[in-house]
DNA sequence: CTCTGACCTTGATATATATCAAGGGTTTTT
DNA sequence: AAAAACCCTTGATATATATCAAGGTCAGAG
């Protein structure tokens, strides 16, 4: 149920056997079924959530009824709106379940809690998130002034999981194309 | 001298005067003129630069020779390379003053010695990097898929500064359209 | 004081990609 | 087993934006 997360903190840093029990206890476990909402547009997000097994991911709803895809998560990675949970309000983007999924999710209070008491926690966290920012910014010069067809070629080089978990009109949308587009890129590659 | 980075600790975190004092002693200042380099692409960022005064800009150069700018910073804001800076991986990106401005520039080792001696640096610095993944989140968000006109109005909303601080074709640039587009926009935007 | 380079604007044209539309698999639901 | 929903593809057309080209302003350098 927590090899996931455990295996994620020793990746970063070491902790005690108590202060990973002191971790564990703050979490609690979550199922939840494709096409559920972990959070709705609206709602403020009050729990990160850690996936120990499954897909999710959120996006945005423009004004104009379009859908964008902000990221993706998969085993081991974290999903929340993190603008949501830290200023408390309510939240633009949308976190829908890809698949069935395991999580185990962490209010504000028992993360500060964890912050407080467990410097290796914060640690953590502070790599964790620093890791998504770099990806991130990847992310945005990958996005700003390449082609369809090189976005593509990169998210097969960078994230080829994506391609099988992911149904690619969400694929298009997270790159910032149309799914035709996607699509007739994905044509001329295989040939 | 320390005024801005100062100011932006105790924004975040309390520090004892002890731990300030050691803070400070870690960092060097270091002056630079208007269109000095403070990185160059090819080489390791070997430093984290906070702008007590002045301005910079970040960028990459993609294979058609077309420049992408990532990033600002002003008063008051943290510059690097964080993923070469982490990984001691050479740099995609350069990095270049826009004013001649005032820095103080801190090395992986100090950093790291601060980040073991002082609990509430790594905190101020877990926030830091948390506020600025959920700013650069919502920069993907408005990349993707707003016109350009949608684009520029909120920049102006969001960060006027960067209008009177910035050359419009590198505004252009970090909003991913064309300077003749960038023109054309604010020209239907002021009739 | 004039020259030069940096920066911005405007016009004409080209093009990548969106949009509209239809059809055909597949999977899920009833 | 049939119906419905979802997902992907392909074609035709439209459009936002890039690109190419030229001219103008302004500040700093010589």
């Amino acid at each position: 149920m927590f090899e996931q997360l455990y295996k994620s903190f020793h990746q970063h840093v070491s902790l005690t056997n108590e202060e990973w029990e002191l971790c564990k206890n703050n979490f609690r476990p979550k199922r939840m079924l494709k096409r559920q909402f972990l959070l709705q547009e609206g709602d403020v997000c009050r729990e990160l959530a850690f996936v120990e097994k499954g897909a999710l991911y959120s996006y945005s709803v423009d004004s104009k009824g379009n859908q964008h895809v902000i990221r993706f998560a998969f085993d081991g990675w974290w999903m929340a709106n993190l603008q949501s949970f830290f200023t408390g309000d309510p939240s633009r983007l949308n976190i829908e379940l890809l698949e069935d999924s395991e999580l185990l999710v962490l209010d504000l209070k028992n993360h500060e809690t964890l912050l407080e008491k467990i410097p290796a926690y914060e640690r953590y966290h502070r790599i964790i998130i620093q890791n998504a920012y770099v990806a991130l910014q990847q992310r945005v010069e990958n996005a700003l002034g390449l082609t369809a067809e090189e976005k593509y070629s990169r998210l097969i080089k960078q994230s080829p999981e994506f391609m099988n978990r992911v149904p690619l009109h969400l694929v298009a949308s997270y790159l910032g194309v149309s799914p035709e587009t996607l699509s007739r890129v994905r044509a001329s590659f295989s040939r």
